[in-house]
DNA sequence: TTGAAATAGTAACAATACTAACTAATGAGA
DNA sequence: TCTCATTAGTTAGTATTGTTACTATTTCAA
């Protein structure tokens, strides 16, 4: 006789896709828990590291860099444009293009955040042991497509950084 | 002598957090692209899921048990109900509660959609070994704070479900 | 060289997601 | 019973994240 199937249905936490927004959500609110002092996003604090290790480059190559799409990579940029935490300067060689600099004060931001930064991933991971840390990053890059077998190259070929 | 510390800040491909949005970014894009078709979001089906388990809770229940805040569920809310997948009812034991309830409308189309969303789950996962994706579910559900120890109760303590 | 395709950026729109502040209703203790 | 804390829900405001559509510029190919 077969199981009676209660649940057409499966339990929310059994679901890879609600788990991870609920670890988006999680990641979201540890990181904001310690960076609200400075008044700087998770998303605003990874295009300021990305600028901080490429300066000068155009808010498309940023956009890649980061894996976010263009247009929201432009508002992010605005916003901190806005509060002077970065510079952005026509392109000589494409005049379509922007230049984007860390100003000085970010640079200053963002160096000052590193403990931050250290102590919410720290509080991020805090329910796991050290391996299952380590576990938990190989799975997800594996996931999205970021094998770390590629030597460089970055970008990969994730789904929503099509443009 | 000293490695010379050639970054100060981390590969963004090693940090936790950062992979994290990029798996609720890819997540997120695997679901809409199958449910797109029913004009269905992920959190909308989240939601229309948990009603049909739970029909008659009111808002403040369903924020709970789908770990959005209060807010976020209830504009969910007022858009399926706009679209007539779900009715809202005055309670009758606590007149400042709404009685949530799937129309026959939305139960039909959350029906008929558990094929697209099973595909969607595998595709999500489509990277992984089935074992790789039992492992990651187990974290996911450790880094939240969501054990399958406790038997009942559910609901954890998760940060952001606090309203 | 010129005309079409591609690209960088923006604008307008939609949806999620949260906080803070509010209204209305409930409930519990003095 | 009256007051006050709590609770359910909404409104307003901010930020992220995406799509589509547009302008300006560049590039490539006929």
């Amino acid at each position: 006789m077969k199981k009676p199937r209660p649940a057409v249905i499966a339990d929310l936490l059994e679901k890879p896709g609600h788990l991870i927004r609920r670890a988006h959500q999680f990641s979201v609110a540890v990181f904001e828990d310690l960076a609200a002092r400075d008044r700087i996003t998770a998303p605003q604090h990874v295009v300021m590291t990305a600028l901080f290790k490429h300066p000068g480059i155009d808010q498309v190559t940023l956009a890649n860099l980061v894996a976010l799409d263009k247009v929201t990579t432009g508002t992010i940029v605005s916003r901190l444009e806005r509060r002077g935490l970065l510079r952005r300067e026509q392109s000589m060689q494409d005049r379509r293009a922007r230049v984007l600099l860390l100003s000085e004060a970010g640079r200053q931001l963002l160096l000052q955040m590193q403990q931050t930064v250290r102590q919410s991933q720290a509080n991020l991971l805090a329910n796991l042991s050290a391996a299952e840390g380590r576990e938990l990053v190989r799975l997800l890059r594996k996931l999205i497509g970021a094998e770390p077998a590629r030597p460089r190259r970055s970008s990969g070929r994730s789904r929503a950084a099509r443009q």
